[in-house]
DNA sequence: ATTCTGAATGATTGCGCTATCATCAGCGCC
DNA sequence: GGCGCTGATGATAGCGCAATCATTCAGAAT
């Protein structure tokens, strides 16, 4: 009897003599098994849809001829590339890098990864660093802040993909929000030391879109609690320890023919343990002659001495829920989320410092 | 006269009418300019190939358009994904952070993007984050650390991608590798303790491979001066302060009916900073009582009082070079590599705690 | 026996781009 | 005038995969 052809999945192609430095493909995988090549595209990614022994003979050839497969082929015929772009100012200043970490172990766990972009401070780079990160074609994007220029939002809304800002609030994100309100932040830290007796306040603080609020509601609630004058030094951004200990030294300078302030807001722990080196360093003693108060929540703070006083802000949670909601959008399917807009709070640690 | 069919690029496909929500592809863009799509591309990535009038159309175009290159697609035809994949073990602790940022930023002005994976601690996650990140096709890799599993060897060789390893040395990388030499910083700490006169040595260490390594060259060589006896408290890894106030409490409760240690090297930074912290806690000078030397040369270590002595390394080095390296390797063609090992060193900054 | 059903598998097509080779005009040269 | 050359542009053919629709076949229902 005449045999009828093999398949055409089990053909050999032409080009197979030829295969001198090729990398093993899904087809070749598929050849290997003598199924087609869908087969095995679904034996890998959905495994329910063939039977346990095909998944199985997929399985061990994969694994004997190493196979690995392409993401960029797949994420264009799928149109879903698996990737989530996170563009943070830094890495090395300790404030952001927490959620980011909280963020890639979550989406790692989903099998996404996470493509790194660094926009700089201040967000010199956002823009071009957004065209050059959305030409990857990420199912979301984590963006670190609520001030982007027109052009990019533009941008992120004409990449239709899940967008989370993230430690800032707004009642009008691009789409999705995590964070929290840094006026409040002022406000509290205003009431807190007002509440403590602390009448000549000052401030150090570096110039970010995020301190700068902090700073308009401290400096307004103060106000509202009849305290008009903040002796304020601005130091360049981003924040260090150097920074603080010469921050709160030209603080205390200029007040030299004046009584000198009694607590000082510093825009971040950095500033802050540097302030409380400085006086130290001066013979200043904290908390009697001058209070301090950090912000961010840094794990050193706890162990400085005396312990500096500071704002507290669970960190790995901003990751962690903005991981959770771009996961619920991407998979989830279509429908309003519940929410686009979540406040993650802050709480003022009142320690040794204050 | 018989006007010939217009080139088949400026012919309008079926598909046309029902561009309900496609994205502008480079097709489009050749089309609106009146040109093919390879001209097109030529003038965003070569565009020394095509005339300044051409050039500059396409320009206009693709900025009316808001064209967003799809890299996935240009990544599959043309097998460079302008990707260079970076495996740490954590960016929160800060040791690494710095290395990674710096190859992002040098990477970034190359027009490459960095994928980023964390491995955890101990690279529990290594194999498969590296079997994931090969997927998107890196066009080269940066490792921390040159213990990797066999298989993780064997498919960072199949993928025959520049490998860059990196925080240590080894005469056998799998490609290149930029650090130095953890033996020599425990001996050279040895050295430096001894040679100021402490006898009664202890360390607090985290269990790390490359802290392994520098306990390993630390305690050799102090037997070789005459020291066999080293107390050791070993601590979870990652090192954090806590960890080093706890270290230190037990080292001394150890030695509780002998002579107290009179120095102790710390594994890491985060670990001496909690000694001295402990030190000051129980009341043990420092260092007349109780020198204490860390690793790393975090940026705070220059501002504890008293300043902590500790091992510089310049960690934005390791990140540069690598960058470098990988660039030189992808761009340069072929010819090996000048270096493959490359030593970025050490110093010993001897400060206020020794 | 016939029809129907659903589970498993397969053929075809195209995602959006670039490598490769081909074409073509303009130019200088003998 | 024919030749080759160079610079600009284009046609074609994949890259490796998954969406989509089609096919097959065993077993149940009639």
């Amino acid at each position: 009897m005449p045999s009828k052809p093999p398949p055409r999945h089990a053909r050999s192609s032409p080009r197979d003599a030829s295969r001198a430095k090729r990398n093993v493909t899904l087809a070749d995988v598929a050849q290997l098994a003598g199924v087609s090549p869908i087969t095995v595209s679904r034996a890998l990614h959905r495994p329910e849809l063939v039977t346990p022994e095909t998944r199985e003979l997929v399985q061990v050839i994969v694994e004997r001829t190493g196979y690995s497969p392409n993401m960029l082929a797949g994420g264009l015929a799928s149109k879903r590339s698996r990737l989530v772009a996170a563009i943070v100012p830094s890495i090395t200043n300790g404030i952001f890098v927490e959620a980011v970490e909280a963020l890639t172990d979550r989406l790692w766990t989903a099998g996404y990864q996470v493509l790194l972009g660094l926009s700089g401070y201040p967000a010199e780079r956002e823009e071009a660093l957004l065209a050059a990160v959305l030409s990857r074609r990420p199912d979301a994007i984590y963006l670190t802040g609520i001030n982007h220029s027109k052009a990019s939002r533009q941008r992120l809304l004409a990449a239709a993909i899940p967008v989370v800002e993230t430690w800032d609030l707004t009642p009008t994100p691009v789409d999705m929000v995590v964070g929290f309100s840094h006026e409040k932040v002022g406000q509290e830290v205003a009431r807190h030391l007002h509440g403590k007796g602390y009448r000549r306040i000052g401030m150090v603080w570096a110039d970010d879109e995020r301190a700068r609020v902090r700073r308009r509601g401290f400096i307004a609630e103060l106000q509202r609690l009849g305290i008009d004058d903040v002796e304020t030094v601005t130091v360049a951004a981003p924040s260090t320890l150097a920074l603080g200990r010469r921050g709160l030294a030209e603080l205390l300078r200029r007040r030299i023919r004046r009584k000198p302030v009694d607590a000082v807001f510093c825009g971040s722990d950095l500033l802050a343990h540097g302030a409380l080196e400085e006086a130290r360093g001066q013979s200043v003693d904290v908390p009697s002659q001058l209070a301090i108060i950090g912000f961010g929540g840094l794990g050193f703070t706890e162990h400085t001495t005396p312990a500096l006083s500071t704002v507290l802000v669970d960190r790995p949670a901003i990751g962690r829920i903005a991981a959770e909601i771009i996961l619920a959008r991407i998979e989830g399917g279509e429908g309003e989320p519940a929410n686009r807009v979540i406040d993650v709070g802050f709480r003022i640690a009142d320690r040794g410092t204050t």
